[in-house]
DNA sequence: ATGATATATGAAATGATTACAAAAATAGGA
DNA sequence: TCCTATTTTTGTAATCATTTCATATATCAT
């Protein structure tokens, strides 16, 4: 995703979503962050520069951006649910030490399936978990 | 896992698991259906033939299962927990039409991230998400 | 058998997410 | 510009999965 922040409620409207004052903030903080957040961290990180802002309208977002398809939803945890505005394939990495979760860039085109030739593929899912190089370091 | 149901207490006191009525029940559960249920779907196909059978019961023994290393969780959907009792690497493949989910042999060894070279990696995690074969032909 | 330890159970607490109704903002037409 | 209809936001309450916790039950070693 190499979007402008300027573009974004263009970018917003071209996906028949209204750029409302929120949604470009939040669709913002995705692009620039890149950081998968949770929805509460989300939250946590927008409520001081919007502050009548409410839990429930980030996760009406959220589900919105999912709809549309500008966003998908990212699990590498048991009740955490992150969001990735890169829609492209590639995969995850979290670790288990500092909590971060990075960018992968997989050519998974690379892997063929003999088992679904038959099926119909909508999403692809790749990730992995262990303990990223600076946590390693910092050892 | 090619495992017998008359061996399935030993593996578990292999793996330091005291083989009790509830747990033996569970694990032949898990490794005679092979089909990655949930908490609940554990529950509710058990409870007749086990009418004691609590919950939390099976809360605390998938728990226990996954810390011993004889059950892996996997996540193909926002709040939906499921258990596989193989812990080989492999990959999954969730019908959303059915919802079955299904395994897939998949040579992850072929993969190889370059992103990935310095960390330590301890979990792989490979699904897909789409319409099965046998929900495509019915249709 | 007895006492100690481990396990199972059910009720209550927690936490994330959704449902819902009211308030606020926005768009379009007179 | 004003009015009305529609959309969006908000906060509270409801829901659902999961965990906590205290008690009951089962198991183990002596």
């Amino acid at each position: 995703m190499k979007l402008n922040i300027e573009e974004v409620s263009s970018y917003l409207k071209k996906h028949n979503i209204r750029p409302s004052y929120q949604r470009i903030k939040i669709f913002e903080y995705l692009i620039v962050n890149k950081n998968h957040p949770t929805i509460d961290m989300m939250y946590k990180n927008l409520a001081p520069e919007i502050p009548t802002l409410s839990k429930t309208t980030v996760y009406n977002t959220l589900n919105l951006f999912v709809e549309k398809k500008i966003a998908v939803v990212i699990l590498v945890e048991e009740n955490e649910t992150r969001y990735d505005a890169d829609t492209s394939i590639h995969g995850h990495f979290k670790c288990d030490d500092c909590g971060c979760v990075s960018d992968l860039n997989i050519g998974m085109e690379k892997l063929t399936i003999p088992e679904l030739e038959a099926f119909q593929v909508n999403e692809h899912h790749l990730y992995f978990k262990g303990v990223c190089k600076d946590c390693l370091e910092s050892r």
